[in-house]
DNA sequence: CGCCAGGCTTCTA
DNA sequence: TAGAAGCATGGC
């Protein structure tokens, strides 16, 4: 087994935190790669977006990436967590290539990296996901925002789950999120009311924390997987959606290869990546 | 217009 | 217990 985890130098400036990118880290690869809906390209090629009540502006350049306006106190309590800065993807993607299917995936968008996001955050999320397209995702979620997500001067927090419980699923007819409304709320009912502890998701032992998730009206295998990955820093996990259906059946027909299985989900966001947008795909979303 | 989307619940045999 | 239908909505 590779040791995965390293120190991450870090540089911090009046204006925001810089970081070097020798390491793995492509900021459109990683924020467009369908697992975090909240980023917005700008024209000049930066990403604006809020992630743990934090508002952030990052652009990369050959050199570095750039956190403006995150203070070193938010780097080292939020923006280093969320980026994952201290696990070793150099690692993982050797790891990965050891598998010559594997490799052609990886390769194809090498600087992805799995976000830690909040955990509600990423459970509402892949709940409003399901049988969705990520355009629409996108909206549903900022619309849940400005809704009913704190105001964080002209930019809106991630709504409490506290806020949605007291909410009737029709309440949140403007979202227009379909059937997915009711999900929200009960999720919502069933977090406010400590029935499911999402904190403790996060080291509970991973079939107990499959099975407190799907209590939840709305979140079966696929979900599950994708808040215990997303939210909860789960990397083992592994969401089998379409695609991930798909390049199962036509690239490891026999199982995915031992050496991806240490980082199941970290292997899953290259093939899916792959799948979308690999060689004879055309562009879309 | 019809098919599909980072699925899940519910109904049916 | 497995398989199919139904679900809200809109992107393409």
């Amino acid at each position: 087994m590779v040791s995965a985890t390293f120190e991450l130098p870090v540089e911090n400036t009046p204006r925001g935190v810089r970081l070097p990118v020798s390491w793995a880290f492509d900021l459109e690869q990683t924020l467009e790669c369908g697992q975090a809906f909240r980023w917005e390209r700008q024209p000049d090629g930066a990403y604006t977006g809020v992630a743990g009540k934090r508002f952030c502006r990052i652009s990369q350049d050959e050199t570095s990436i750039f956190l403006e306006g995150a203070s070193p106190d938010d780097f080292e309590r939020f923006w280093r967590g969320y980026f994952d800065l201290d696990r070793d993807y150099g690692a993982i993607r050797s790891a990965l290539c050891q598998d010559p299917v594997m490799e052609k995936a990886v390769r194809h968008a090498p600087g992805i990296r799995v976000l830690r996001q909040e955990p509600w955050e990423a459970l509402c999320s892949f709940l409003i996901s399901q049988n969705n397209n990520i355009p629409r995702i996108k909206g549903i979620i900022a619309r849940l925002c400005r809704g009913w997500g704190a105001d964080l001067g002209g930019v809106y927090a991630f709504p409490e789950p506290e806020t949605l419980a007291r909410l009737a699923p029709e309440d949140l007819s403007p979202l227009q999120a379909g059937y997915r409304a009711r999900y929200l709320v009960g999720a919502a009912r069933e977090v406010a009311s400590g029935a499911v502890d999402l904190e403790a998701l996060k080291t509970l032992p991973l079939e107990e924390a499959r099975a407190s998730l799907r209590r939840i009206t709305g979140v079966g295998p696929k979900v599950a997987e994708c808040a215990l990955l997303y939210g909860c820093g789960r990397v083992e996990c592994f969401p089998v959606d379409v695609w991930i259906a798909r390049a199962m059946k036509t690239l490891f027909p026999d199982g995915l290869p031992e050496c991806a299985k240490p980082w199941a989900g970290i292997a899953q966001q290259y093939l899916f990546h792959y799948m979308r947008r690999g060689p004879g795909k055309t562009q879309e979303n």
